[in-house]
DNA sequence: CAGTGGTCTAGACCACAGT
DNA sequence: CTGTGGTCTAGACCACTGA
């Protein structure tokens, strides 16, 4: 079971688990990285790593001469981590739904042929599905996959969960993925799906999805209702490469 | 200025060169960690730190078993979201520009003073700029500080350059931000300053800057027109070498 | 000042890639 | 198989923090 887990893995999501209970408050000092190496019986480097991702998911603040401060115990959609929609709704305590309106395979064509690096002689299967929060229209999804991909996608029942759980469990790999995030207009479909005004503001997260060698096998056109959805980040400045010329 | 840098960071910093120079062009292999052990001549923990630094810019994909391969060389994608206006314009070889609309000190309310965790009592400076590239109007910028660091900016000229440049060279230490990112509609002050349709869709960033300590000092409100700005992020699903930043 | 985190070294074992 | 990266250890030195 927890074999497969590496140590510092294993420091994180307890930490992560005490911080979100409040057995850690905000505000409040973590114990030192050696009592730490001493509680789990690892030495520093796991638990530096630890403390790392921590901190980019923005739940901690770190900085030198002194342990480790709670900032968060919010479980926002950072963009840091990848976090797949119906996951991100259990993981926020919410019940994630969707409602699949097309499943097709066709020709490569606009943006996401552009994305997948595709001509119109390539096929390629698109699923168009609207993405419910507690039975609440909330992100209308139109995703492009490339036809090797995108086939295992007719035997998977789209309506039933994470599509993404499913390609992995099929071996698909998701090694890197790019978003790009804007605002447009509600068109009609997105309006009439969502329960809002057309040209109501919504916020568009096209993600490019790449499998270990960098080859795109995925792209993705999302829309949220502002509202109910945004993104976070927390980024620290103590890294400045350097262009500072 | 640089002053001492550590080893990892000069790893980073050549890397970096080489590949933006197109001297790893995009889809091939790096040398292997051991070889580049040898050239900097460190251990393989900077080698890991700097090739981590490169791959959360995005420059590389990172798999295990097979030297890292170059996916880009435009850190613009992944580093221009959050740097301050002014450095990622001149990155981009745009030409930046501001017009200050107001400076004023008042009470905090509303969302800044939630963000910021003051009560009506508190003083506040707020700062409204149009921000500019190349003389098109970009972003409409509504900046709130804690008194303390807001004081400074009363002997700053606002449309001169830099607000965070400043800052810092004052001694403000900007240690970690928080980004929020939804779409609003254009309400009529952003419309007139932005020149476009009132109700148009804007990708906002509401922003939190703390200190080292991890007390909020500022939060903005930065509403962007989504045909001239987009963000953008790149991210990996495996978790990380022994070192993230 | 003592304690902390930031960095670094020189080893080691494992899982995976390509042959 | 060999070589690679992912992980881990047990030390060490330095810079910074706070009493």
């Amino acid at each position: 079971m927890t074999g497969r887990q590496s140590r510092h893995e294993l420091v994180a999501a307890t930490m992560r688990r005490r911080i979100m209970n409040g057995e850690y408050a905000i505000g409040t000092s973590l114990p030192s990285e050696s009592a730490l190496c001493a509680e789990f019986d690892v030495s520093r480097g796991p638990v530096r790593q630890a403390l790392a991702t921590l901190r980019n998911e923005g739940l901690l603040v770190l900085s030198q001469g002194r342990p480790a401060t709670v900032r968060s115990r919010d479980v926002t959609q950072t963009l840091d981590t990848f976090t797949p929609f119906s996951q991100w709704a259990a993981r926020t305590g919410r019940r994630p739904g969707s409602r699949t309106l097309e499943v097709a395979r066709r020709r490569a064509s606009g943006a996401a042929a552009d994305a997948l690096g595709l001509t119109p002689d390539d096929t390629v299967v698109d699923v168009l599905r609207v993405r419910y929060l507690d039975g609440e229209p909330t992100m209308f999804e139109r995703s492009t996959f490339a036809e090797t991909v995108g086939e295992l996608l007719f035997r998977f029942d789209t309506d039933s969960g994470s599509m993404t759980d499913y390609l992995t469990e099929q071996g698909v790999r998701f090694d890197s993925m790019e978003h790009v995030l804007d605002a447009v207009a509600a068109d009609a479909l997105d309006a009439e799906h969502l329960t809002i005004a057309p040209g109501s503001p919504l916020l568009r997260e096209r993600r490019t999805s790449r499998d270990a060698l960098g080859t795109p096998f995925e792209y993705a056109d999302d829309r949220y209702r502002p509202d109910l959805v945004t993104f976070s980040i927390v980024n620290s400045r103590t890294v400045q490469p350097q262009w500072r010329d």
